[in-house]
DNA sequence: ACCAGCTAATTGGTCAGACCGCAATACTAA
DNA sequence: TTAGTATTGCGGTCTGACCAATTAGCTGGT
């Protein structure tokens, strides 16, 4: 998925080593330049760009966190092999019920594997931050943060780090992402408090190592927080929806004048 | 899961950028920063860590593409609310058995979830990606981006940018890992081939607009990549072992001399 | 006493140029 | 033909500068 940046154009936050970043992960994945292959050396792309060297250098930094390009000293910049992690704005602005729906699966699946594996240190780990989310009326911040720790004590006890790096980069979506930031302070100000007696029922299931009721558990959580957002935006999604027709009207010169 | 770095080691490769971020991620975790207080100036920091303004500025782009701060031009660079993707060495160097079955767990799912919504549109692109795969004798690098071209199209039949994401972020680990790489690369000179018939089994399941039948036929094809992976290192494993012994023997003079 | 406006300081953004070390390539000599 | 050496091209890191955005403080007016 590309996108496609109009020339000139600076956006309100835009960052040139963002810009330029997209504009090669774009004409890298064109095929321009092939897997194995080189890219221009940094004082080239430089002048391609006409940007300087340090701002290539930010940008390179970029798609090689990306997977895009792999940096080797002295030898240059050279395309990885595969169609890995995109830069594009849509990684940084996924909506949250994509990434809940992705949670169900994910984390329903890493709950199973959690009760399997999941030590007894690990168990006083996870009953420690559920305490620590029922702590009430300390800053949203720490109990938004006890509820993440919560659910990434139970990636970590499947023992896979590819799990726990899928749960963290979900996190880092759901952290990262304007909408659901949005969204979520209006769930805040709608007077919700964290799910406790769902995250409970998750702790039972793990403490009886039963699989079947851990996956079950926490996708009833995360599906009720679906029901939650939903209910939470629906006032939102009227009034935009309101905000929009006033627009069309406008636009259309249909409102009394 | 926090890597602390040895004062002053110069890991082989390593970018001073990189050991800046690792640190500074070090702290973040740490606490020392809360969530929503700012990081020192990009001055300030240079003195610290007695580098350069450049150099700190590439370290904090790793740190906001991890997820661990926001930058604000004129302002300053915020910590960010929660735990999200660490910026650890661990993440760069996920074991194979790992991210397969984490790709079990997530792209069983997601191959559920696209039966369930692709399009003939999308099946048409499956299919292409299947007899792209067919083609032997072609490059290596071909081959496999055709591979992970076919899994990705798979997940875009979701229509879930989150699921999406987390696939691409699995094919990321899998394509940075230099311990995947290596194991990979043993597996292809064992002589071994793409595994058409599995893929086909999925493709079915997909035409069927069959979820079970897709979840079950990607969960089949992913067990049977294990079971290849483990074929493939059991000689290497040996080799290894029998190496180990060796530097014990010899560590502790116990070789005839 | 409070608010608004202006100015200065602090912040990040981008740039130019320099120097160093490493890797790769080419050339020469044995 | 091979090995060694030198050269070139590459990325790595740095210093210093200037610009734009944001924030804080001060002053004046109401």
């Amino acid at each position: 998925m590309n996108v496609s940046l109009d020339a000139g154009k600076l956006s309100s936050g835009g960052r040139l080593y963002q810009r330029v970043a997209e504009q090669l992960a774009k004409v890298i994945a064109e095929g321009e330049y092939p897997p194995g292959s080189r890219l221009p050396a940094e004082r080239k792309l430089a002048e391609r760009f006409e940007v300087s060297r340090p701002t290539i250098r930010e940008a390179i930094i970029a798609l090689e966190l990306a997977g895009f390009v792999e940096v080797r000293g002295g030898s240059g910049v050279y395309i990885c092999n595969g169609e890995s992690e995109k830069l594009t704005q849509t990684t940084l602005d996924v909506g949250p019920f994509d990434i809940l729906e992705a949670r169900i699966m994910v984390e329903g699946e890493a709950a199973s594997l959690a009760a399997q594996k999941i030590t007894d240190e690990e168990m006083a780990e996870v009953r420690q931050a559920l305490d620590d989310m029922v702590t009430e009326n300390e800053g949203e911040p720490i109990c938004e943060k006890a509820d993440e720790h919560f659910h990434m004590l139970i990636a970590r006890a499947t023992k896979n780090d590819a799990i726990v790096s899928v749960c963290s980069h979900l996190w880092a979506l759901r952290n990262s992402s304007p909408v659901s930031a949005r969204i979520l302070e209006k769930v805040r100000q709608a007077g919700s408090k964290p799910r406790i007696d769902e995250h409970h029922a998750i702790l039972k299931a793990l403490e009886a190592r039963d699989p079947k009721a851990a996956r079950a558990a926490m996708r009833e959580h995360l599906t009720r927080v679906i029901q939650q957002l939903l209910d939470a935006t629906e006032a939102e999604a009227v009034e935009e929806a309101r905000r929009a027709i006033m627009h069309d009207r406008k636009r259309f010169n249909l409102i009394n004048t």
